[in-house]
DNA sequence: CTGAAAGCGCTTACAG
DNA sequence: CTGAAAGCGCTTACAG
């Protein structure tokens, strides 16, 4: 490559540093550092002719110098331990993530997003947080069995989960919608709109909400017929496959709650096809209120998971820890959407 | 709070430091250093005990340390600009996502992923960058002409962007599928199968895919008539709306090629609604060959991105910049995915 | 209110 | 092949 192939300002030219900031503002390094941090006294006029140079010579601290000197790096990382096509499905990702980025925002604490969804990502994402890259971590994972949270665990920084563990045996930080009370209250709402035969399609039971929800059914119902359960993996095509089975094995059912909208929605096509009308012959109960219970026919009645708060509070936990609190597990209510498919 | 409140191991234990695996391997500070980063000659044996060291005492290198001796972060930013929404709508991010972090792995980079929905979020994304938190960027976006490119533009770190950038004047890396060229192959196709009143559903005209594939359509077709275009916002609501509309000026067009799939999947609700076939009475051919478009009725027709090559130049362009290189613009050619809407 | 100095934990020429 | 030392760019008691 010829010499004059690369462009006039490709080298990487030297950024200002708090050194060139004193010069210019004619104080010493320590003075222009308590301007910007805002620790300490400092002069009116010290601090204007600080701020001035700043402007002029275009100066940003450096995040590892800074790093470095406070053992802190104003970061907190946000991992999707899902296969990641989950996040693009699932609006509550969404959701959770906006909110996260506001609350710590309003700290000037920058969140940065990482996908763990192999083993190899998995390791790079806690050797991250081993060096230091980020003050805590926010973990959002269905299944918080994995290895990850061990790892995360052991890098000794702070960690709040989204949802609740399943291995409750270590003292470990989390936040999650009551999902046995939300699947209480739906099979409530199915019995209490007349419906006698009531059966379900749990999500994945090796998942805290797949768990939570199918004991909350079974909390309403008491002793119910293992012919009227089913257990799907949260996809719409398994909704729609186990439903198929629940009508083959109980073709007189007269009522289903499915653990998730995706799966609901996958459930309503089969009931279609099978000729059903629904609510009239099958009401149909979800979990989640995503986006697509309100695009289903018939528009879904479902289980709201108060996603705005679960984020607010896993970022007040997440910074408490980070100033030395002690971790805690927060359960938060749920609430029922009547829409038309009960 | 009581003292004992606070569970027994929370006080901020301090990490081992290189100097700790230095006197547990007996040697200096420097020989550890080598070994770890691999360069410099460096004693089998001397190599040996390091590592027996750092496995025993569990070290991890400090990353501001490390980072600010080093001037590099060994990190890369992926930045979405879009409204959040869009990232969990299109499947094409996701895979850009994975293909990105796997591609980085491969060099031993972290890739972060920052969303800048908001003017507040495009702030602090551009300070972060500039603060040397990553070594460059990848910017997602179709407003490439928000005023994003230019902050990290003017960070004068290297910055790649997926996508042809709207304002050509600055010399700024990119990648893109040749828009023009996929949309002409479309067009091309539905002339191909017989069709003579072709329309069209652009997408946003300030967006540089919108643009080049009007002009795709527009070259083949040569002189047209303006009520055979109409524009959307690449939703799929704004699909359906542009449809009708479309149907209402024009109630004899025999085919229609939409800019994106998920307009696509809109506009086939409009036909179906409309009481036209398809692809008998309409042909409809998409682009962006996303999952959706298997999904459709009749599974459409459209043309493919190619994502995976898209991401390693994305890449293979940052990386070369990291290291010195200048940038530059790479168009990668598109594909026609036959299904049954044409 | 402010300067001088030590320190954060690494890397990297430079001698040897 | 390896140690001693300087340096990366900040922050923060400590004097004054």
């Amino acid at each position: 490559m010829a010499a004059d192939d690369r462009p006039t300002d490709r080298r990487p030219h030297r950024r200002p540093t708090i050194n060139d900031v004193a010069a210019a503002s004619g104080v010493s390094r320590g003075t222009v550092s308590r301007v910007l941090t805002g620790e300490g006294y400092v002069s009116k006029d010290a601090r204007e002719a600080v701020l001035r140079a700043v402007r002029k010579i275009g100066y940003v601290a450096n995040r590892h110098a800074r790093g470095l000197a406070t053992q802190r790096s104003q970061t907190v990382a946000f991992v999707l331990s899902e296969p990641q096509h989950r996040l693009f499905e699932d609006p509550n990702f969404s959701i959770l993530l906006r909110e996260c980025t506001q609350e710590l925002a309003a700290h000037d604490i920058m969140l940065v997003l990482t996908v763990a969804g192999t083993e190899a990502d998995r390791k790079r994402v806690s050797r991250f947080v081993s060096e230091g890259g980020v003050d805590g971590t926010l973990l959002v994972s269905d299944r918080a069995g994995t290895s990850l949270v061990d790892e995360l665990l052991g890098t000794g920084t702070p960690l709040v989960v989204c949802g609740r563990p399943l291995d409750d045996s270590r003292e470990i930080a989390y936040v999650s919608a009551d999902d046995r009370d939300g699947a209480r209250r739906m099979t409530q709402h199915l019995r209490g709109s007349g419906r006698e035969r009531i059966a379900t399609i749990a999500g994945p039971q090796d998942t805290p909400g797949g768990r939570e929800r199918l004991s909350g059914f079974r909390d309403v119902l008491g002793e119910v017929d293992e012919r009227m359960i089913a257990v799907g993996d949260y996809s719409r095509a398994s909704g729609e496959e186990q439903m198929l089975r629940l009508l083959e094995r109980a073709p007189g059912l007269d009522a289903v709650f499915v653990a998730s909208d995706l799966m609901a929605a996958g459930a309503l096509d089969a009931l279609h096809r099978s000729g059903r009308r629904v609510p009239e012959d099958v009401a149909v109960g979800g979990f989640d209120d995503s986006a697509a219970a309100e695009r289903c026919d018939p528009p879904l009645t479902t289980i709201r998971q108060p996603w705005s708060r679960i984020s607010k509070e896993m970022v007040r936990l997440l910074l408490g820890m980070i100033n030395g609190e002690s971790p805690a597990g927060m359960i938060l209510p749920t609430t029922l959407v009547e829409r038309a498919s009960v």
